[in-house]
DNA sequence: GAAAATCCCAAGTGATTTAGTCGGATTTGG
DNA sequence: CCAAATCCGACTAAATCACTTGGGATTTTC
């Protein structure tokens, strides 16, 4: 049940641009992969899929980088960890978009098991905003910059 | 966070444990296997697991097989799933055992998102025994056996 | 208009995990 | 003794993970 590397750095990428694109200043990805000590090209690849999901948008040449597509209330972590992740289901049969091919799903208990676990992760994920991450941040850390 | 079959046909095979060792006889592998599906072989490893975690016995030789090494109540689905899938936690640095080798594990704010995470996954499978799973199993089959 | 900064894209790779298989040894009831 | 069963350890094909490599395209600064 661990979560990969894909959604533990996306959401840590995603509450770093929230922490620094102050305005509408677009954050090279070196300095975030440099913050959070995440191989640049790998990251890369993981913000690629978050911009064609539309969580971030880019800014390309020189003075360019990245922004958060909305503002950090509108976005869940659980965007981030499906985008990254795909769906968060403990078993195939409650994924989101997964076709019923359990023949006996109307009367399979695991997967009456595998539901709640599944209800309540995401209950989890999708009550918490980039703005909730940032404010623990700032409680945390008082007034410094990460 | 897809649990991998380990988990799964763990439960699967604790709940069919707890469905037909009425009173004491040991139920034998072949007979878990074919009604779950699982490969007779490998399930053997995986109850293998189940038995050094003391979650059941095992009674060797002709009309032998295994037996659950508690009552049904007393036995959390939790119980099957960290023995056969290792802590169940969304990061390393949240797992029980874990030691906290992250440095800035205090003022972390994704190690605030993957506690609630764990937290909220434990309580589920920490509060569903496995008589819990047949008396659901037995309200969606009515009396009919498995 | 050249250089630097930055994003964009696709393919390759070593290590690990997954989901088993295979072959046999041991124990026991009939 | 033999068939039914557990016990045990090694092997493996395929997938996934966590990157790396190697380019190209776009924009800004000088």
């Amino acid at each position: 049940m661990r979560l990969s590397t894909k959604g533990r750095y996306g959401v840590k990428a995603m509450v770093d641009l929230a922490l620094h694109s102050g305005g509408e200043q677009p954050v090279p990805l070196k300095d975030i992969a440099d913050r959070q000590e995440i191989s640049e090209h790998y990251l890369e690849q993981l913000i690629a899929g978050l911009r064609k999901a539309g969580l971030v948008k880019s800014v390309r040449g020189a003075q360019g980088g990245y922004l958060l597509a909305q503002a950090p209330d509108a976005i869940v972590v659980g965007d981030i960890i499906r985008t990254l992740e795909g769906t968060i289901a403990p078993a195939d049969c409650v994924a989101e978009g997964a076709p019923v091919n359990c023949e006996r799903a109307d009367n399979c208990v695991t997967r009456i098991l595998w539901e709640k676990i599944h209800d309540s992760i995401n209950s989890v994920v999708n009550s918490i905003t980039l703005q909730d991450m940032v404010n623990e941040y700032k409680r945390l850390n008082g007034q410094e910059s990460m």
